[in-house]
Formats: structure tokens, sequence, C-alpha cells
DNA sequence: CATGAATGAGGCTTCATTCAT
DNA sequence: GATGAATGAAGCCTCATTCAT
């Protein structure tokens, strides 16, 4: 019991410091971000941070893996709700959970997508390669990568689904349609930051409006009979 | 003449050391070079590359400029070898151009986000620091922004000829409509890093087909009468 | 009863941390130690080593008077066993018990010349920090002082003692006899570790046949008419 | 020309911040030592420093490599002048030069037993060695390797010619003569600091004295006949 | 008494930028 | 114009020590 208590409070304390880092993080980025200001953001010293994350890199993956386990969290809530609709509403429904958490959690879905790119880069065979040593190291690092195939598996299993109760008449292999339906959120996120440099042209566009209008394309998509 | 001659071989030499940023910069990201290695890498020594850039942010800036520049051009050929084409086609045209700039020049596609990004507050990237006022006095960057509409004038412009020409059938307004199409491009780009991460759930998918595909789709979009 | 009890305890568990920090420091040297490996080393926490031994250095000191214990006890036996014999022979058997001490705790013997180097504004290797008043005030530092005499004043003892007995014919004065003899122990010592590096030299030397030879000149050092 | 001009200017540089390293060593040790001390002592930035020396190890390394190639020069200009010698001079002489070096260069001895030291702590199988990575890779490290073996190759090799030209009666093995000599020496240094503790009991002894008397007494183990 | 979380001063090192030659 | 040595602010991280429980 006593166990379980100290065992609670040291992830209760670890969680104040990730908020914090967050905070941080996302206000300045990470280079312009100190461990001193995490610590201070957290109410607590520079040494305590360091006491419970090793690195300014593995604190940052903390915050990566957090992300991850609420994205699949919220994906994994809708995946159940939708388990008695048809195949089509239930990825759609999946495809609006990543838009809206997209939405609601920007910061994350940042975080989500410099992890994959993180990743990636790694696979190429560059010596000098954007990850460290020490971000392979982490323990975060590590359990995201247990957890980082959900999203691909949940929305493809969906489409798969949806395709046997012939409620998808797309025949295309779920993966490819999967890589659409992802791909055009990741635009929608990345370009909804970067239409504010373009304002001028583009202020006749309702960000909700165009959320809508992706869905219909992609409800649209699967129903074609390509 | 003389004139001349100086000018153009300080273009050359800045191009040099553009054409060695870009290949450190891309392989170990913004924050991990070395304004040393970049000398390295051009064969000069550190103060020649401070004698053209002044500072690293704007070397960068530089970079995005020839990026941009790169991609106007590309653009503007696509656009003009469809001046008589319908609308619909060299809107299709220009997104292919799109996608096949970002598959040919991913470091430049990601380092054109980068800099979209770049007004917003909030932190893009791991990797990129935040806009100081050093890359807001930056020559560069002005250049810059005499040029970054193009993108956006060039697509939404043919997509209203289209429109009218009445090879597109779709009544949404033509930003909406733009937005489709280049949320649809990033996605695919920012995909294709990430993508790495999970060969292991979709090695089925092979990147040409992908793109083919999303040119289906965007057809299909700009052909239904929502 | 009880209150003796309480205070063997207290000393088993002292002895406990001293068997500790001896293994810590033998290993990796006074600076790179840290009060954390200790503490785990002797399977206690961080705070019950500060609640025996407030300061690092006061710890080192309790290594260092146990270092003397041993080495005074070993001169202490030795003595013991040859009052019957003549001085000359008590020297040499004095000589040979440091020689072997020295073999056999080779890390005390590093921890005595440390000591006694200490009061040296010299830098007494890489290794060690020079003195602090933190030292000084140490309850360890003064028990050493207490003892730190005795193997002096025990050899130069039997020394005086052999000429009267005539049989030590050498008649310098018996504190320099005492510096040779000890001298030839401790560049024996520090040779020894360094020997090491020159093994592909020095690998005909035999390590006993070395320490035989030695108490051979020694011995005819103190039978020579000088 | 030129080249070598800045060759030499850079050797004059790396020189004076190399005495500076050794004023502060020697003055307050090595872990007390901040890399700021040394740069003011020398006159220049923290920066400077680290342009030249990588590594406040590697500045360590350097003092090491300029103690022992001046103490390699001493040994050698002996063996110069007593080429005509007979060997048992010659040999007696290098511990004089040896002694000398030592009493004149304290810290420099000191340097070259602490470097001794760590390279045995090295050929121990210990993964918690005392030698860093840092050290390794220093590239004064590598050059004190190909010149620590000279004294012993010099002194062994005057052993040699005296035992061939019968100034050397001792039929010992010339490395295990060489390891008296050189122990004696070595421990005349040691304790000739650690003295100091002792200044009560031993205050009678006059160091020149002690000096010529060991010169007294490795004569005359040169020459007995064991 | 024991524990181990918390502290924060301190030091090494990096690197964009400057500037004398 | 080019060079590369010099600068020094800035930041990550370590670890002896303290202290609440």
């Amino acid at each position: 019991m006593s166990n379980t208590n100290a065992s609670q409070k040291r992830t209760l304390k670890e969680a104040n410091i990730i908020d914090a880092a967050e905070k941080v993080f996302s206000a300045v980025g990470y280079s312009n971000t100190k461990m001193e200001d995490i610590a201070k953001e957290a109410g607590v010293s520079k040494g305590t941070v360091y006491f419970y994350f090793d690195t300014k890199e593995n604190l940052y993956m903390a915050v990566t893996y957090r992300a991850l386990l609420l994205l699949n969290d919220s994906l994994y809530r809708s995946h159940a709700a939708h388990k008695s609709s048809f195949g089509l509403e239930s990825v759609l429904a999946l495809a609006e959970t990543y838009l809206d958490f997209c939405a609601k959690y920007f910061f994350y879905s940042e975080v989500i997508l410099d992890y994959m790119t993180l990743n990636r880069s790694t696979q190429l065979g560059k010596d000098r390669a954007r990850m460290t040593d020490a971000i392979k190291e982490s323990m975060y690092y590590r359990m995201i990568q247990d957890i980082q195939n959900l999203p691909v598996k949940l929305i493809t299993g969906e489409i798969s689904r949806g395709v046997e109760d012939g409620s998808i008449v797309n025949r295309q292999r779920p993966e490819l349609l999967y890589l659409v339906a992802w791909g055009v959120v990741v635009g929608f996120v990345k370009l909804n930051v970067a239409a504010g440099s373009f304002r001028s042209t583009l202020h006749h566009v309702n960000t909700q409006e165009w959320r809508d209008y992706l869905i219909t394309v992609l409800r649209s998509d699967l129903l074609s009979n390509r």
C-alpha cells in the first residue's frame, strides 16, 4: 500500500514536471527552453527536474509519450463508441477525432509529428543523424515505440471492417486509404498553422467549414468505387 | 562589365555556401548545424561565410528563399504549359508538380513549411528555433515575403479559371479547394517522412502509387458537385 | 550494557560503510567516487552514510585512519615478535612487514601516503583534492594525528637498539637510516603500480624477487661501515 | 616559411597556456582547478583555452607530456655527458639527474608518477577505471605513450654497459637494478613531501645529506657482488 | 535512526559571432 | 575579400549536502 502510494506520488510529481515542460516547450520551442525555466514553472529546483528526467531530451520524450498516449486514448474511445456502427462511420469518426485532437492539443500533434520525423531519420544510414544517443537510451523513447503503431492499426482495422460490411465501397487497400485519410488530417494541421502567413489571401475560409469539408471529401473517397 | 563580373562572382560564391548549408542543415537539422561545418563543407573559412551571410538564421533564410524560388519556378512552368488546357487539368498539373517537387526536393519542402510556420507563436518542431528579430531584419526574409504568395495565387487562379470554363464542377470557393489540394500535398510530404516509422505496418504501399491515387482523389473532388 | 550494545552496533555499521567506501575509492579514485555509490555498495541510504560521516572527506579520513591503524598493528606485532632478536633483524623484519603490508593492502598504502602529503601546498596526485578546513575539523583527522608517528618511532627505535647491541654497524643517524629504508619501501609501492606501464620493458622482473632483493640491499646498508 | 611561422606561433600560444595550467594545477590541484582560472592566468579567454585543448583532461595530459619530455631531456644530457665514463658512473649520474629533476621540478615528478599510476589502472579489467575515454582520445596521451619508455631504456642500457665494462660488479639483471635505483629516487621524492608531516620526529635530517647518502647506497649496491 | 527526494552552487563545454592580420 | 584565432555568454548537467517524513 505505502509502496503504491509512493509510486503514485512519484507519478504525480513527474506529471507536474511534464506539465511544466509542455508549457515551456510549447511557448518557446525546444532549443530555447532552459531546464531552469521548466524547473521554475514546475515550482521545483533544477536538481529535482534532473532527479526525475536525466536529460532534456528524455523529458521531451516524456512529453511525446504523453501526447501519443492521449491520442491513442482518443482514438480508442472513438473506436469503442462505434463498435456497432458500420465501418465507414467508424473510420470517419476516427478521422474527426484525430482532427479534433489536433485542434485541441495542437502542441501534442506537433510533437507527435516531430517524433515520427525523428524516428525516420534514424533509419537512414547517416552517422550525422538528428537523433542523439541520449534519445535512444531514453526509457520513454522505448515506451513510445511500443505504442506508436496503434493509430495505424486501429484505423486500417476499421477500414477493413468497413470493406467487409459493405459500407466502404472503395476497393483500394486499407493502407492506402489510411494514408489518404491521415495525410489529409496532417495537411490540415500543418496548414492551419501555416495559414497564418496567408491571412491576406485566405481570409475568407473558416476553419470549421474547412474541417467539415475535409470529412466530406474523405467520405466520398471511401464511397467511390475506384 | 567588371562590375557585373564581380557581382556574378559574388553570386557564385554565395550559391556555393548555400549549397553547403543545405547539405548540412538537411543532414543534421538546424540547431545541430555549426557554422564551422557549413564553412568546411563549402571549402571556405568561417569568416567567409559570415562575410556573405551575417547570421546563421539569415543563411537559413537564404536556403528558404532558394527553395521557394524553385517551387515557384516549377509551378510557373506548369502553369505556362497548361495555358491552353482546361483549368481542371492545370490545377491537377500544379498539384502533381508540387507533389513531385516535394518528393524530389524533400528538404526544400520542409524548409518551406518551416518558414510558413515561423510567424506563429507556437513551436515549429523540436529542431527550429523561434523567430527572432534577427530573422525579420534579414534581407532574405523580406525577399521571401515578396514571393511567398505566388503558389496560392497561381493555384486559386487556375481553380477560378476551371470553374469559369466549366471543367471544375465543384462549387465551393476556390480558396477552400485550394486548401484541400494543398493540404493533401502537405500531408503527403509529412507522412512520407513519418511513414518510415511504420514500414512494418505499411510496407504494402508504394510511394508512386500513393501519389497517383492522391491525384485521383483531388480530381474527383474538383469534379464532384458539392 | 544496552548502551554498550548500541555502541557496538554503531561501530559495526560504521565499519560496514568504511568497507564500502574503501572499495569504491580504490576502484575509481576519490573524486570519481560518489556518496551515492558508497551508500549503494554498503547497502544503506545516502542519508545513513551522512549520519555516520558528515563529509565525504571525513569518510576518506576514516578510511585513512583504519589504514594507519592496520599498519601500526602490523608493525607492532613484528616489533613484539623480535623483542629478543638483534636490532638489525627487527629492523629488517619491520621493513618486510611494511613491504608486505603495501603489497597486500595496496590501497591502504596509497591512502597513507596521500595523507602524509596532505599538508603540503602542492598537489597530491590528480585525484585528490587539497586539504580543506573541513578535513582539519574531522574527528578522524585528529585521531590520525595521534598515531601517525608510530611507524617512525618504532623503526628508528629499533635502529637505535641495533646500533647499541652492535648488530647494526652503520654509524649514520637512525633517522637517516630510517628514511632510506622507508623510502625504499615507498618507492617499491609506487613503482609497483607504475611498473604496469612498462611490462614490455620490465617483464623479466618478478615482484617477489624484487621485494627480497630490496631486503638484501637494506641489510647490507645497515651492515656497511659508512 | 609563413607556414612555419604560423606553426611556431601556435606552439608558443599553446606553451603559454600550458604554463598557466601548470601553475594552477600545481597550486590548487587538478579537481580544484577551473578552466576559467587557467584562462585568466594565461591572459586569454576560456574559449581560447578550449581552442587549443579541447578538454581539461587533455590539457593535463599536455602538462604531463611536457614533464616527461623534460625528464627525458635531462636524462639524455646526462647520458651523453657520460658516454666516455664507465657505466657505473653514468648510472649514478642518471640517478642524480633524476633526483635533481624531482627536486627542481617537484610538480613534474608528481605528474609523471600520476600518469604512470593512471596508465596502470587502465590495464586492469575494471570498467570503473580511473581513466576516462576523454583521456584515451587525447593526442597528448598517445604522444606520451611513445616516449614513456625512454627512462627505463636509458638506465637499463647504461647498467648493461657498466656490467660489460666491469665497472658494475653486481650480477643481478639490469632491470632489477634499475628498479632499485628508480625506486630509491621515487621513495625519496614522495617522502620528501611527506616528511613535512614529521618534521617533529625527523628534523635532524637535512635533505642534501639524505640525497647524497642515497647515491652512496646505490653505488655500493652496484659494486656489491651479489 | 533511516530514507531518499530535493536543493543549488559550481564547472565544463559549446558555438555564434567578431576582428586583427 | 579571406582567414581562423579569440571571445564570452549561455546552458546542460553533477553531486555533496540537507531535511521532511
